[in-house]
DNA sequence: CAATTTTATACCTTTTTGGTATATTTATAT
DNA sequence: ATATAAATATACCAAAAAGGTATAAAATTG
């Protein structure tokens, strides 16, 4: 059960952003440079954050992205959500029908683990990119 | 971000076990039948949960499989633990050489993932399959 | 010893993942 | 206008993982 790698460098591209001024532009190559992410693979999974809403791209000399929200606004859940979809930790939470056993209207293993999924959410929807600003500040900076 | 088929599969194995009379033998056949599950891929399934000592096997004529445990003592996230290996949300937070900045030791992104990780477990782990059945008679039993 | 069950190993096919290539569109600066 | 530089759209590809199957061997019971 793990995040693919395009969230992950969703995760770095858009913490990278965080730090900019607000609205600063960004290219792509930048990104990718500073953040170790194969530029082809990048813009292809900027595209998905683009489409979400999550930053703005802009075409042509001068262009590259910025984002489209204060990082205030941002979660961790937006992020995977942008790029994976929702998580649905089992089949069946996503798709009844997918049960082998057709039991997923009385299952109680599929119960339990809708609650674990809540729970999931929950805690990556509390994380913003301000808050990560703010741990990279009081945890890691002085490091 | 899922659990794969087999744990899916496990989870359903072992709470099948877990309504039988205690310490009662079932052969794999039985499970794979009544939770429609293939039997090959069962069987295969099924060694990672006795080699987890949550299940003891039998061989031969009038084996099958029990549970090694009371289902108040067995909990999702055991099962899980057992199929795939330790919950891992990230690359790098199973090891920090993963990480395609090598940033791990100082990066906020993997800190937040970390609390997002324990949080999980915490809420795989508050479920036994005592408390399976519990749901079941409560919330599906009547339906 | 014969029948039955799990175990061990290996194999196979399909899907997903991670990444690349090419041509196109958009915008800027000269 | 035109050359340049950026993102976009589409398609493609190889490697890995997922899901499942097959065969032979080992253990247990009657």
């Amino acid at each position: 059960m793990r995040f693919n790698q395009a969230t992950d460098y969703a995760f770095r591209t858009i913490f990278y952003l965080s730090r900019q001024e607000p609205n600063e532009i960004v290219e792509a190559k930048q990104i990718a440079e500073k953040e170790n992410i194969p530029i082809r693979f990048l813009l292809k999974t900027v595209r998905l954050l683009t489409q979400a809403g999550i930053v703005n791209s802009y075409r042509g000399l001068k262009g590259g992205y910025a984002l489209a929200k204060d990082p205030k606004d941002i979660t961790l859940r937006d992020i995977v959500e942008a790029v994976e979809g929702p998580v649905l930790i089992n089949k069946c939470l996503g798709d009844p029908k997918e049960c082998s056993k057709d039991a997923a209207s009385w299952c109680p293993v599929r119960r339990a683990l809708y609650r674990v999924q809540q729970a999931a959410n929950k805690e990556l929807g509390k994380y913003t990119f301000n808050d990560l600003i703010k741990i990279y500040e009081t945890e890691c900076k002085k490091q």
